[in-house]
DNA sequence: AATGAATGAGCATTCATTCAT
DNA sequence: GATGAATGAATGCTCATTCAT
């Protein structure tokens, strides 16, 4: 496992409250509950008119406050959008754990059931993986560095299938992992941009098919018995 | 060559003054250059603060003009936008050009020869091909219609490919075309985020490694061999 | 002494809980001084920070209070400046009293006594004073009115003096005694402004210079050649 | 004299426009005209609300101007304010200038006619002397640190006279010059907040009594004779 | 062709204030 | 007494767009 317990980012807690243990029932929960909500609302906007052009009104009209109310909960509007991030960020790390008899395994089946894992994530946690991989940038320095750290921890673990899979020799030991980790990510980052349900492949197929590409690709299982061109 | 006719879109010519008949010339192509120019910079400053966070003020200042000077080429931001994707689609449909030997060759051949010939296109080019990936939902109906119809053209090229590759046999038969293609579209557009010259590879071998990868990964040239992953 | 009943401008009672009889004692201190707590730092912030500048949150967050809390202590943010304005003059009233020896004394000694006795006010209590003076002006017009009241009174105590100084033959008859006490006034006010503890001079040694300043500048003790008291 | 050509702060020229040598004409000063407008008009409403106090609608309002459009001249609701006192001290600087006689008068006379150079600066001017007064502490630390070393220089001014006086026997040598040059501008600084021209005193009158107030209280002319008090 | 000035709608953000608990 | 959540009006500021010159 990669990454245990940096959890959603510091959720901009409510004013100084200096709330005393135990003391979190009710209306904690309903905070949070609020919270989420306003954050996966701002989620499915971003997703569709992008984060410039989101206004804090929309959100609101979407949650059903005021404008000015979300200010409860943020201090600015990047807020919401590193939010989001860090939280698609956190599924996104969830992929990383596998079971014991994976971990165990050669490389060509722990990235089928990597590739498996990340496509089963929903089509709304998809969405603001994208958001996240298109709006990143507008972050501050600070937050950015740290989204850029998680992302590399991700890449780093196809990164180190890969180089697995050379070392069993069954990957092309002439690959970059870098550069396969990259094209690994592209492949399923933007797939349910264009994948429709009620095409030809479900979301499984279409990360099976992935995994083949990938695999073959890579030049596995039997790079060696031939030169590919 | 694919698309002549459509080439950029219709540039909202300049509105006042109806030139008189003769006084082409000179000033003709200095509108024109100052129009590239301006479409040019404009196309830097998106793929660098995205569509909605550049203003025209940015733009102005890039090109060394007033705000307001701008609107005698243009009529809406937009229309800013709409030139610098269709500009990069024309790019783009140029490289679907081949030479008659290829366009004879087996399709490993041809797409390689294909991924190379779009790996080839300078790193301003495919800026534009991001910006224009990035953000294209931006505009109109009338004219979002126009570019998917040409972004289908595009993939249509490299899904014919597909299908001459199972037919011929070099490709895995129960490949999606469709899937296919958009899987390669992928791996060749983004790569220029993360690709940096000084890196262990150029964008030729960057282009090579793709075109195996993907080759391969169709489960050409020797799908049949054996059974993948 | 010259003001008991007036003083500290009615503190708009806190307004839910209907306080039973015989509850007093412990929380009605509780209350009193949580209250001048709030009022205090109030005005060290608006001291700072300016009134209009200064927020309620500010206030909140200095007293270690949510800011929807304060308005159990207050109906309107005006009422934190009322408050401060009143308690100023109060104890600048204070400075009016005199002891039965001064009080026979010629005009050059009270009023050196008088310059000794404000300049003996703390910091602090200057800064509230400077406050007030800035900002009362903020204040709604029925407050307006009761304040300008009590500073005429204040500056009506110092043109007595003056007045008994021509009486005397001490300061020179051509003087105008609202415009000497608003010269004296002025002298006073704006001096922890500047005022460093660490500079040549002390609060008490400053408050000299001045007396003998300005009893000088008033035309005594020797405008005729005499001695000054 | 003391400053020749620093003339009204770095007036935030509309944006970027090369303006080439002698082509200033009627726009040019269009646009300077408009924009003293602006900042007079602003200086008005700071005088009588203040700074923080006054918004933005009420300056564009009283212009005739949309609020936003006033940001064609500023970048900032700072700049009006550093406008303001930067054009307000232009106006105390020029009352440092003194012709040649009185250049190589002694002490008590220059420092009469400096008050009165002083006084005789209009109401309005005076309102900005005090708004600068009273609101330069809001300005940014750049500018901050610019305005208070102009205002050094001008209580420099003083200063040196003081000095000058004591060097001739004219003033008390136990004087320290700092605080006796801060005396003399609180006198002048807040007169206009309640001088009334239907009072007594015309500014001019009331001038002349600071000045015989000042030199008498500095212990001129005559301060050997005796002690002091 | 380009400028300079203005417009007006919209935006993120702040803040005094309210109120049910 | 105090909290936590929300309100709604206002604020400073931005920006695409217009237009007379």
């Amino acid at each position: 496992m990669v990454n245990e317990a940096r959890t959603t980012a510091t959720r901009p807690a409510p004013r100084r409250p200096p709330r005393r243990a135990g003391e979190r029932g009710r209306s904690a929960r309903n905070h949070e509950d609020r919270w989420t909500d306003i954050v996966e609302r701002a989620g499915a906007i971003f997703y569709r008119k992008g984060y410039e052009a989101t206004s804090l009104q929309d959100i609101a009209d979407s949650v059903g406050m005021l404008k000015g109310s979300i200010y409860y909960y943020i201090k600015t509007k990047e807020d919401l959008l590193y939010e989001l991030v860090s939280r698609a960020q956190d599924m996104f790390e969830a992929t990383l754990e596998e079971d014991e008899e994976t971990a165990r395994s050669p490389a060509p089946v722990r990235l089928r059931a990597f590739i498996g894992r990340w496509m089963a994530l929903t089509s709304r946690e998809r969405e603001w993986g994208l958001v996240a991989e298109r709006e990143f940038m507008r972050l501050s320095r600070r937050r950015l560095r740290r989204v850029i750290e998680r992302r590399d921890e991700l890449s780093g673990y196809v990164k180190d299938i890969i180089r697995q899979g050379i070392d069993e020799g069954a990957f092309d030991p002439t690959t970059d992992e870098s550069v396969g980790a990259a094209a690994i990510f592209e492949l399923m980052k933007t797939s349910h941009l264009w994948h429709r349900p009620s095409g030809p492949l479900s979301m499984a197929e279409l990360g099976d098919w992935y995994a083949t590409f990938a695999i073959r690709g890579l030049g596995g299982p039997r790079w060696r018995d031939r030169d590919p061109g």
